[in-house]
DNA sequence: AGCACGCCGACT
DNA sequence: GTCGGCGTGCTC
């Protein structure tokens, strides 16, 4: 008599906010990896088979399909661990970061070949300069070892990084291996795109959220099979399945657009490092304003770095000089200063281009009762409206709330007595459009460049001269080539140095740096104008030297004493709660249960900068550890101690990069 | 994430 | 007297 057969019993991740992983039934043992269609309460929903012991004890439902897919790979679902355990997310919302539902639903009919075509790394490349030649050569024989290690392709701005790099994709393409490259903003990237049709004769594969559902299954699909060999995308490509990557490249490292800050927080520059382990491959970071994290491990040696010091093409890095407004101020209600106009007077009748950067969206930022002094905030954040003449309405820039504006002050009745104050770039394009009326300008903001459309539209108009002044927010900062583009204006150069922020610093002379990296890059020489307040202050006079490395050694050694970041661990706690006074009690209970020890610091409970968001007040704890020290089991151990109602949120935020 | 169950206000 | 508000609890 033959024992009755029992199905095997397999582990299923699915996307959604478990941990743990369900038991169900299979009529036959599946390989880890597997996509299968499980009913969970009344629905059908698609998860991954694990490879973890199935739970023997519990009641387990029959796996109602077993889906025509590639299995994921094996360095994914580690990954997925990895990402789980690290940022302490739930594995099921790490596994939906790459695996949306409705991905993988009612696939193309026929596996046509993928749409973009192969690249060929083949085709003859640019002339490259003999220090671009050294570094590609680098990374080339970097990607043919096929074996894990960080390289920090530091570059000037203008310097040919991304020409050196595509060299490493093609090394990737010839030992038959896929590469990722990461972008911040993959969306507005057009002008990378062109590159790299290029170069390799075809578009690369692009993964961002603009994408239709058929796109996205398609592409999916593809780099499953191997067939999308280079895939360009944002943060959330890490989670893709490629079953055969050679090479991670990170563009623009230093951006803090790689920083999740919902859901599952994770830096993609730093898990991009990790995958790159899990794939056995190498992971390159380009920056020409790395951050301190990374010069600190390549200093430390755990990254290699390679070095491009000149521009390419023989253009200059372009002349800096700081504008002091208290010498030179603008007129009154006015916000560029004289020497300003001049300057850009002379540039454009040379039939030059010129930039003025404001990283300040709409009219105003703040409208002022000038009878009673009212401020109009928005009633569900601590924030001020912004004013958008453009749409025209008062909106607050963090939760999306839109009044119009009103014609009688609700303080004090006064009519007509509302002003604007402080500029965004709607009031700056205002003030050119007087200066200037006869030439063109375009504003380049967000909440009008909203997708690769617009993009290619703005860049189109700006290389074909049309426009004569781009005024823009940091949009304008990343990666742009305009080549008749030769001065550069940096209205408010003090902007983001205020408040506490621990990286506030290092930040706004990344950001202002790259902006003026937008001057100059063909043959006519570029200026770039700082306007400032405090022209003495640290940050602008690194700006002026040029001497970032310098400065990011003043940062190392007011960072060093202290174990702030990268010296040692930081992990927020942020406490949410539609009623003010059970956010303030559960804080002060964490508090009161904060971790101690040798190396451990707990700072807080403090209102968090924006206390009210989205109508929920918050307050803040931040966890400072010295760097051998694990922040996770801390932080578990911290959280269990301490009973949280269900209507108050407790979100952690591991590494932060915003102090909100 | 969904979709149930479960106790308190405006309708036939 | 019901229909239904979304709080909270569970899903192998």
């Amino acid at each position: 008599m033959t024992p009755p057969v029992r199905s095997p019993r397999i582990s299923v991740l699915l996307p959604y906010k478990f941990d743990a992983t369900f038991t169900y039934e299979a009529e036959r043992a599946l390989t880890p990896g597997t996509l299968v269609r499980v009913p969970l309460s009344s629905r059908m929903v698609v998860g991954a088979v694990w490879d973890e012991p199935a739970d023997e004890t519990v009641k387990a439902k029959p796996v109602a399909e077993v889906l025509d897919f590639a299995p994921l790979p094996e360095n994914l679902m580690r990954f997925i661990d990895w990402v789980s355990a690290y940022t302490l997310a739930k594995r099921g919302d790490v596994l939906a970061l790459g695996l949306k539902e409705g991905l993988l639903v009612a696939p193309p009919k026929r596996a046509k070949r993928f749409e973009f075509g192969n690249a060929n790394p083949d085709l003859p490349g640019p002339i490259l300069s003999p220090a671009q030649d050294a570094a590609a050569a680098a990374l080339r024989e970097e990607v043919a070892a096929q074996k894990f290690g960080v390289t920090l392709l530091d570059g000037v701005t203008g310097s040919g990084k991304t020409e050196v790099y595509l060299e490493a994709v093609a090394q990737a393409l010839r030992a038959g291996t896929q590469a990722l490259v990461l972008l911040p903003e993959i969306a507005l990237s057009i002008q990378f795109l062109e590159r790299f049709a290029a170069r390799f004769g075809a578009r690369p594969a692009v993964w961002h959220s603009e994408l239709t559902p058929a796109q996205r299954r398609e592409t999916y699909r593809a780099v499953a099979e191997g067939r999308a060999d280079v895939v360009v995308g944002a943060r959330s490509s890490l989670f893709l399945p490629f079953p055969k990557l050679g090479l991670i490249v990170v563009d623009e490292e230093h951006e803090n657009a790689f920083k999740q800050e919902d859901g599952v927080m994770y830096h993609a520059r730093d898990m991009a490092v990790v995958r790159a382990k899990l794939c056995a491959c190498p992971c390159v970071l380009v920056s020409a304003t790395p951050s301190l994290e990374s010069v600190e491990n390549a200093a430390s040696g755990r990254y290699k770095k390679l070095d491009l010091p000149a521009r390419h093409g023989g253009a200059l890095m372009p002349v800096m000089k700081a504008i002091d407004l208290r010498a030179d101020p603008p007129e009154r209600g006015k916000f560029l200063s004289p020497v300003l106009i001049a300057a850009m007077r002379e540039t454009l009748a040379r039939g030059e281009q010129a930039m003025l950067f404001l990283n300040r969206r709409g009219y105003a930022p703040l409208t002022l009762c000038r009878t009673c002094g009212h401020r109009i905030s928005c009633p569900h954040c601590s924030a001020w409206l912004v004013e958008h003449r453009a749409y025209p309405r008062l909106i607050c820039h963090h939760c999306g709330h839109t009044v119009q504006k009103p014609a009688v002050c609700p303080s004090c009745e006064a009519e007509n007595s509302f002003v604007p104050i402080g500029p965004g770039v709607e009031r700056i394009a205002e003030e050119v459009a007087e200066l200037f009326p006869d030439t063109a300008a375009l504003v380049m903001a967000s909440d009008i460049i909203t997708g690769p459309a617009q993009a290619a539209d703005a860049a189109g108009r700006i290389e074909r001269r049309e426009v004569g002044i781009i005024i823009g927010t940091q949009m304008v900062a990343k990666g742009w080539h305009f080549p008749h583009l030769t001065l550069v204006g940096i209205v408010d150069a003090d902007l983001g140095l205020a408040g506490g922020d621990l990286r506030a610093g290092e930040h706004t002379v990344q950001m202002l740096h790259q902006v003026s990296g937008r001057a100059g890059r063909a043959e006519a020489p570029g200026t770039v104008l700082l306007q400032s307040f405090a022209p003495d202050h640290p940050v602008i006079a690194a700006l002026l030297s040029g001497n970032l490395p310098e400065f990011l050694l003043q940062e190392a050694a007011l960072r060093r004493p202290g174990n702030w970041p990268p010296f040692g661990r930081l992990a927020a706690l942020i406490i949410s709660a539609t009623d003010e006074r059970l956010a303030d009690q559960i804080a002060r209970d964490l508090a009161r249960h904060a971790p101690r020890g040798a190396g451990i610091l707990v700072l807080g409970p403090a209102p968090a900068p924006i206390s009210l968001l989205r109508g929920k007040f918050r307050r803040r704890l931040l966890l400072k550890t010295t760097r051998e020290i694990a922040v996770q089991p801390i932080l578990r151990d911290w959280l269990a101690r301490v009973e949280v109602p269900r209507n108050v949120r407790v979100d952690i935020d591991i590494d932060p990069v915003s102090f909100m």
